[in-house]
DNA sequence: TTTATTTTCGATAACGTTCTCGCTACTATT
DNA sequence: AATAGTAGCGAGAACGTTATCGAAAATAAA
């Protein structure tokens, strides 16, 4: 219940003014190495801490930045949320956390409501169908810094930070290209989001380097039940497919799920391949091959951009893009060889 | 880059005193309906925003709380996460967290850091082995309101919220007997968790009720991986299990892999039950039975009883326990009709 | 010495709010 | 008509910190 010490305690217990005080805890030029130390020993001996209110009232500068995202109960988004904590912890950062529930107005009202001053810098991924653009903008324009991550508005002059959607779609198709299958199919995300576009351009771009036909391409949302629900539509046309690209491992699973039920040998009659490298894909059986996100950098090098943009405030716009992987795991299979 | 409108500029705009707008603004009394209307009005038009760091230090309240937890990449925490975060969204606070990475090292850092008036409370969840609490002692006596979830400590003097593990344990044992596996193991955690305890304890009860004898009871981590070293170790010695219960699904699902790998037939020649109801646990096969916690509402009740502790400094302490639910999959079967 | 320069510090005004007074101008009471 | 009460507002201090300006003291240069 005691009050917690002011720079006042310790200016009144030291006979000196408040302002060395001050001085003396920052980095001082202009303030005695004895005074500086004396100020530094009485702080820690009476636990004082600064009030990042009272900092943040007069410099403009709290030391918090924002995170808004859909959605936390994913492999995925956890992890880049991870590793943006630990680099904001490291530089003396503290992450609020907005979670939009995949909701446009949600993220609209977040962003609305956000006071000036309560954060430095933001980093954001946007919702599946956010259609307008403008709260994001005003904030740009009222000179918070924002990077995005994994989904973005290529209307919004900002700086992002990505995963190769495209390359890593074209390697996916390449492999199953490879292990034999001919008719693949992609099960794929909400049409609007760039990286949906990405992986599906990568996809179609790779199919039409070895003369193969794009099959069944289905738009829906990015949960497991969605695969399902895809792959049981793809099932019941005439024609199926030998094989099936999913945009995410959530829909590969789902995928594997719908195939298990209908009866099919996942990987000999059909193969599966997946995008994240959730946890998951290795404990389902078959296991799940898939491209590997560097979703624990993609945190960290957001952060550490975004901190950039705080730091420098016309510091270069940037598009940073992270290589995938191929885990190459049982879903897919060498079906002959060559 | 316009400096967003303060509380000033709308006083100037209407000819009136800061005072007067700062009264219409919150919940006055003391201020006509009219200027309140008028002030509301221009308020909005000029997209005001109340500075938090100013109403921050002088009501030495920011509507802000914070969440320390081991981590965010699991379902539990992150679904826990969940509650808090749509609770305390709904309520007008913003949520800060803080990611200790299960080192009792980072926790203590973590809460030593804290600046005063930078959050209202806080909700915490302490490492698998914090040791001292005296700095989550310290708050409490420097008066920050804490709520416990999931992990606790008794010597604190603070509410908690906690799922029903010593009956979610007794249900647990006692479907496995039910199935009529007798020699039934506990691949358990860190010893000295709360958690861990009740859970052996039910275990240990239910066993007794039935006059029968535990069973290679391993304490170590709670990753799968623990799962699958603790269940290797146990098939090693003479005489082993029929059924495994573990202390969550992370190492039941290592259970499940350890057994899956040594040729065991899962259900039929060893049973396998978990805790926590992460979604895994109906996706790997054989399908795992489970104790079902109430994350999201583990969320949402203790972000709700913190922000009564907020809103009265001498709210009693309590205790919630919330139930758990057992549900059956394939990972356990009937083994004969009684 | 005297002057110039540096070092070290204090007073004071901000930052954007809320809060406590107290003042005015009404309305109600007698 | 006199008093009491009340509604509505403004002035100014406070919250804890930093920033600006200048003053005093110490040192260096002349």
């Amino acid at each position: 219940m005691t009050k917690p010490a002011t720079i006042k305690d310790i200016a009144r217990k030291l006979g000196i003014s408040v302002a060395t005080v001050s001085r003396a805890l920052r980095d001082a030029y202009d303030v005695s190495k004895e005074t500086k130390k004396l100020v530094e020993e009485t702080a820690a001996a009476m636990h004082y801490r600064p009030n990042f209110n009272a900092t943040g009232l007069v410099k403009r500068s709290t030391h918090k930045i924002g995170i808004i995202i859909p959605s936390i109960t994913n492999y995925y988004f956890s992890t880049v949320i991870t590793g943006i904590q630990e680099y904001a912890f490291e530089k003396g950062y503290q992450v609020i956390l907005y979670v939009t529930n995949d909701s446009p107005d949600w993220e609209e009202k977040i962003v609305r409501e956000l006071s000036p001053g309560s954060i430095d810098g933001m980093l954001a991924c946007i919702t599946s169908n956010t259609k307008s653009f403008i709260h994001f903008q005003e904030l740009i324009d009222g000179g918070l810094p924002i990077v995005f991550f994994d989904r973005f508005a290529e209307s919004l002059n900002a700086s992002r930070v990505l995963q190769d959607d495209y390359n890593g779609a074209c390697i996916a198709t390449e492999h199953l290209i490879q292990c034999g299958y001919k008719k693949i199919a992609h099960v794929t995300g909400p049409a609007k989001l760039s990286l949906t576009q990405n992986r599906l351009k990568g996809y179609l771009d790779t199919l039409g380097k070895h003369n193969l036909k794009p099959f069944g391409i289905v738009h829906s949302g990015f949960s497991k039940e969605d695969g399902i629900k895809d792959v049981e539509a793809i099932l019941n046309e005439k024609d199926g497919p030998d094989a099936i690209f999913a945009v995410n491992d959530r829909k590969a699973i789902g995928a594997i799920l719908a195939l298990k039920s209908a009866g099919i040998k996942i990987g000999k009659t059909i193969g599966v391949i997946g995008f994240t490298n959730d946890p998951i894909s290795e404990i389902i059986s078959p296991a799940l091959t898939t491209i590997a996100e560097p979703a624990y950098e993609i945190g960290r090098i957001s952060c550490e951009l975004l901190l950039r943009h705080i730091q420098k405030s016309n510091y270069p716009i940037q598009e940073i893009i992270l290589p995938t992987e191929l885990i190459v795991r049982n879903s897919t299979q060498i079906l002959y060889e060559p």
